[in-house]
DNA sequence: TATCTTCAGCTGTAT
DNA sequence: ACAGCTGAAGATAAA
């Protein structure tokens, strides 16, 4: 980090000039290339046919653009999905028998029949074709749908009996028992068939490995949400992480399976995991509680064992952890019936002991404490250390200790010292280098959100009032008429009655952790007629700013935003603030000078994100939503188009007797580590307005479409 | 095939 | 913080 802005250039705090960047223009991703409808074809085009828009699932793909995502949907769909979105009364218009069959394979077609009915597109091919056939037909085949085809509870014989017994245990009643086996097999049935594609090669990639834990996500909180539900209050909590890992590891859902030492394709030095089984399933650390993986054991080969990696979770005594050093404790000791004794030179401490002498690479995974959620821990992968030194040590009860100490290999990117570098800035340790402000928001957060440029001398954005909310909020008639809870106490999983929890289809939609527990297209919380308190797990959007933020300047995209915190999957980020506009109103916006950069545009045509497989129409909306951002706006309005995004959003309705105040939520789509920039689609109109631009893309993504508008 | 080992992750209770 | 509880994979021992 340069500290060119350390000393004269970032004012005090408080005494900021805003007039110093009134006239600064915004710089973002948006560079306008074509004058607006540069290609006729274009502006009218019928269906899916501009060059950047969608490529049906089943490709072919043209070259650099492949789907990111284990879920996806047709074009005809997004638009069948997005004039139902725009039916004024709210109701869905049904597929027309007319409309045109895409040739993709909706993934309805994959839809168990006695599956929730949302998303009517597609039907005819949903309910006539079995899996079997579109396997034949579209050559999906392969290993693991055929498993999940043959037979849904396949598994092992030792986890069938483990979940047999399980099945007989005293506590699975409950009025809507599932069996997760059913559950999780519904789940990969309602995958792409291409993410099995890219889950059978045998060499990892990114996109195997994010399928990984998409689908591992997905399966957890489902599992999660299900036992909440049915779950009697002073019930043992079940472990929905455990569950959901070992359906993964039955069915064969994992990348990187065969050990190996050195780094691991797909997993990239800074990525962040929240569970242990994450570790496991992306081949990153195989032991689902164990410290230290190690390979070479064969009793046949006289072959020694060797490290293959490590997990420093502070569970041992005597850890010291300085930047690129380790000190690291060997395994053993501790015996949770006959307590403590020496350590021996085995297993893994043996393992350590071996590639110490032969120099070998070990992959280190460091285990903090996560902030948000005290009794749970995120995992950094730091990348390959080597053991430098070994000793034998004394525990505090007087046993032997093997300790190793492992320093980090130079020239990897940096990822356990960029959570050092923010713990000094909040302990104020170290400055925070080319702040410009400390809290863009003057108060308006409950935390704060700092301004920085440490690339060049532009002293901030063009100017804007921070507003934190949204103004000339309307409500408008409810999708369905509804009223408010009563739940006193905040609303329960396990609440049948409550009508909040009825409006999300039986659970409530944001898990213990205020996860999003699966995307619907539409999310129901409380609102202002309901009478549960502020704190109530269903109004996890409406306080407010959680993670510390920072809006920074980037090198070739102007401002951009980005957390000082690592931020879980499916976490509330912030909503769209601004102010609600109308139609006519975007209309007039658009003829000024680019000024739409910051206006969100509900009725735009979303790549889909297919995240969850109960989502598989677009964002639901009862009216179109129009806000501006351009005067007054909160920090959304500083995030970046990406056609690889990190973040998406959803419609959130709050309750309000009868009707619906209608807001924007962003959430997290994948594990986000602290300072990477967050992102979202901004989505495609279609067909093209007049003085609409075509904007050239700079997300460097990939899967870049190239341009969007 | 059964047993053993293991730097998990909850949830509830006492500070 | 801390204790108590239940876990699943993979190595290893036993059969």
């Amino acid at each position: 980090m340069e500290h060119h802005f350390g000393q004269d250039a970032a004012p005090a705090s408080g005494s900021f000039d805003k007039t110093r960047v009134l006239n600064v223009k915004p710089l973002r991703t948006l560079v306008p290339v074509f004058p607006s409808p540069s290609n006729p074809a274009s502006s009218s085009a019928p269906q899916g046919g501009a060059p950047f828009v969608c490529v049906s699932p089943s490709g072919p793909f043209p070259s650099g653009v492949a789907p990111f995502y284990p879920f996806f949907i047709s074009p005809e769909s997004q638009r069948l999905s997005e004039q139902n979105a725009q039916t004024p009364t709210g109701q869905r218009v049904p597929a027309t028998p007319a409309a045109p069959i895409s040739t993709a394979v909706p993934i309805n077609s994959f839809r168990t029949p006695t599956g929730a009915t949302n998303g009517d597109v597609g039907t005819s091919r949903r309910s006539t074709r079995s899996r079997g056939q579109v396997a034949q037909e579209d050559g999906y085949s392969n290993a693991v749908i055929e498993e999940v085809e043959a037979d849904a509870t396949t598994v092992t014989k030792r986890s069938k009996r483990k979940l047999q017994n399980k099945i007989k245990g005293p506590q699975s009643v409950g009025s809507g028992d599932v069996d997760p086996d059913a559950v999780a097999a519904d789940i990969l049935k309602s995958l792409n068939p291409l993410v099995f594609n890219v889950l059978n090669q045998p060499e990892g990639s990114r996109d195997s490995v994010a399928y990984t834990l998409m689908i591992y996500e997905v399966m957890r909180r489902k599992l999660g949400q299900i036992e909440d539900s049915n779950r009697a209050a002073n019930a043992v909590a079940k472990r929905p992480d455990l569950r959901a890992g070992a359906i993964m590891m039955n069915k064969g859902i994992r990348t990187n399976s065969k050990k190996h030492i050195g780094l691991v394709s797909g997993v990239e030095i800074g990525d962040i995991f929240f569970f242990r089984f994450e570790l496991c399933l992306v081949g990153l650390h195989s032991p689902s509680m164990a410290g230290i993986d190690y390979i070479g054991t064969k009793t046949s080969q006289e072959e020694e064992p060797l490290a293959v990696s490590i997990v420093s979770s502070g569970g041992y005594e005597d850890d010291v952890e300085d930047g690129d050093l380790l000190i690291y404790s060997g395994q053993g000791g501790v015996n949770r019936d006959k307590g403590a004794s020496d350590q021996k030179l085995e297993r893994g401490n043996l393992a350590l002991d071996n590639s110490a002498h032969r120099g070998n690479e070990v992959r280190v995974i460091r285990g903090l404490k996560d902030l948000y959620h005290p009794t749970g821990k995120v995992y950094v992968y730091d990348g390959l250390y080597k053991i430098q030194d070994s000793w034998v040590d004394k525990s505090k009860s007087g046993f032997n200790v093997f300790k190793y100490k492992l320093g980090r290999l130079p020239g990897q990117p940096p990822a356990y010292m960029i959570w050092k570098s923010i713990q000094q800035w909040t302990e104020k340790s170290a400055p925070r280098a080319g702040v410009i402000l400390p809290d863009l928001t003057s108060g308006a957060e409950k935390v704060p959100v700092c301004l920085v440029n440490d690339v060049d001398a532009e002293k901030g954005p063009a100017y804007f009032t921070y507003l934190p909310n949204l103004k000339n909020l309307r409500p408008t008639a409810p999708l369905e008429s509804s009223i408010g809870c009563s739940c006193v106490g905040g609303c329960q999983p396990n609440n049948s009655n409550c009508p909040c929890v009825q409006k999300n289809g039986g659970y409530l939609p944001y898990s213990s952790a205020s996860l999003i527990a699966d995307l619907k297209s539409v999310i129901y919380e409380c609102g202002p007629s309901c009478q549960c308190p502020p704190n109530c797990r269903n109004r996890v959007s409406q306080s407010g700013l959680k993670f510390r933020l920072e809006v920074y300047k980037t090198k070739n995209k102007g401002w951009a935003l980005r957390s000082w915190d690592a931020i879980r999957a499916g976490s509330f980020i912030c909503e769209y603030a601004g102010e609600v506009i109308d139609s006519a109103r975007v209309e007039e916006e658009l003829g000024g000078d680019n000024l739409d950069d910051y206006i969100f545009d509900s009725t735009r045509i979303y790549q889909q994100l297919e995240v969850f497989p109960d989502d598989t129409e677009a964002p639901k909306i009862p009216s179109p939503l129009y806000i501006s951002a351009i005067n007054e706006g909160n920090v959304a309005r500083f995030m970046n188009h990406s056609c690889s995004p990190n973040v998406l959003w959803r419609p959130v309705i709050h309750e309000n007797k009868n009707f619906s105040d209608l807001h924007i939520a962003f959430y997290a789509i994948r594990h986000i580590p602290p300072m990477m920039e967050l992102t979202f689609d901004y989505g495609t109109v279609l067909p093209l307005k007049a003085g609409h631009r075509k904007k050239k893309c700079l997300c460097e993504s990939v899967k870049c479409r190239g341009y969007f508008c």
